[in-house]
DNA sequence: GATATATATTGATCTACATCAATCATTGCT
DNA sequence: AGCAATGATTGATGTAGATCAATATATATC
């Protein structure tokens, strides 16, 4: 079960900058030291960098670069995307709070993906070096690793299945749900959030296009299943969202 | 750099059923024990059950099973699939020998996705829970298998692109290169080989209709990039046929 | 070896969504 | 505050690929 506390989705610049425990931060049911013991999650702290800050747009990695850090998300949110070798461009992940950064470069040593700040964003940086030495000293840790990865493939299969089999409506219809049950986790409303995301970026995440997503949009609006106020989203009927994206438009 | 040895892709039942070390094994290179210690293999070894064969159609896990096994697939090949509430199906992979199953089981202690034999397939088979042991004993185990996740995540990344932005032709030259390409890393001819799946099955796993999938191989045949007879493919201009996955129809 | 069944191919038509185009609304900048 | 740039919305039109339909070919069954 989730922990009792509220954890900040966006950055506020103005609170004190002081680090702190990871046993006493807002994501820490959903992040890597989970499961460990104290005395491991003090060595892991040991080699934490926290709170970098990075603003909207700004790159944490792409492509090609060498894999130095792993990233795990505080608060704000981040895109991460792949390209085809004439340019265009796939998001395959909005990442908010308690997510990792990183992880698909294990295998080769390289990002294989692009990442960049939605807005401005706080994270703890791990160099993926210590963290390996740290994984070898420390089982459980590596455990968590692999069922965070774990968890990470079995997600990217419901991708697959959205962009494989559903349509357009299906689609935005389970992307707010997602986003609902991901603020859910996180003790923030389920039902009323903001979107640091463009229009055009969930098109290109959902594989549609920009101007489809408002028309659904609007026509989900007009149905009542939704209120929306340019990124401000209040999921107002969720059972009727949840059929649409299960049954289609149809009825 | 690959092994020499050439792996048997199809399984021949009539072959003797000996088991042997894994470091005598054509997909080694590919597998789980990569990277172990002579004293480490052995006791991956132990907990191996080895040459399970199962035939054409047979299931080796649907979703919600318990967690119970990772296989490695020796020869033959397998599908992987998952689907929406309403019986929709979308196949998430085809996996031939040095392949793991059931990875993404790891998370939630249950299967996410169903695996189903295409043809006769000769697996080894190892109990979850003794991994699990054994990988807290073996770091260098346990990040073989971070690795394998890791090239996994990255594997499926691709796919999203594939199937978020991309068109059916070049959908389906990035299919074949693809097959080609791991056939290469298998010591098989990169240019000749025998389809495992029908066309339903390529169509479903790329997001496309059967009948598109049919119209577009006979495209590629008159334009001369491929032979196909039934199942069996010849790549015929693999160059020409990269520049159609990159750049799409057009010219 | 004959029949049945599954798979593959080709053609005709239809449609969901893309693309192109024109405002409108916000947000950041000087 | 006023203006420029960016993002959102709505409408008109086009098209890639789905769907429906009719064989053809191979594989399995008895």
């Amino acid at each position: 079960m989730p922990g009792s506390k509220v954890i900040p989705l966006r950055s506020s610049l103005d609170q004190p900058c002081e680090p702190f425990a990871c046993a006493q931060c807002g994501v820490y049911q959903l992040c890597l030291p989970l499961g460990l013991q104290q005395a491991d999650m003090t060595l892991l702290e040991s080699v934490v960098k926290r709170k970098e800050i990075y603003k909207r747009g700004q790159l944490f990695f792409k492509p090609g670069d060498r894999f130095d850090f792993i990233y795990a998300i505080r608060s704000g949110s981040v895109k991460t995307s792949v390209c085809t070798p004439d340019g265009r461009v796939q998001i395959t992940g909005f990442h908010i709070a308690g997510e990792l950064l990183g992880l698909s470069a294990l295998a080769s040593g390289q990002y294989s993906s692009e990442a960049r700040a939605l807005e401005t964003t706080s994270v703890c940086r791990v160099e993926a070096e210590r963290l390996d030495e740290l994984a070898q000293q420390i089982p459980s840790l590596q455990y968590q690793m692999l069922k965070i990865m774990s968890g990470q493939i079995r997600q990217d299969e419901e991708l697959m299945l959205l962009l494989g089999r559903r349509n357009a409506e299906e689609r935005l219809a389970e992307y707010l749900i997602g986003l609902s049950r991901r603020f859910a986790a996180r003790n923030y409303s389920p039902t009323q959030f903001h979107l640091s995301m463009s229009r055009g970026d969930i098109g290109n995440y959902l594989g549609i296009a920009e101007e489809t997503v408002c028309r659904i949009l609007t026509r989900f609006q007009n149905a009542g299943l939704i209120a929306t106020k340019r990124r401000d989203v209040r999921l107002i009927d969720l059972r009727q969202l949840e059929a649409v994206a299960r049954l289609g438009a149809a009825a």
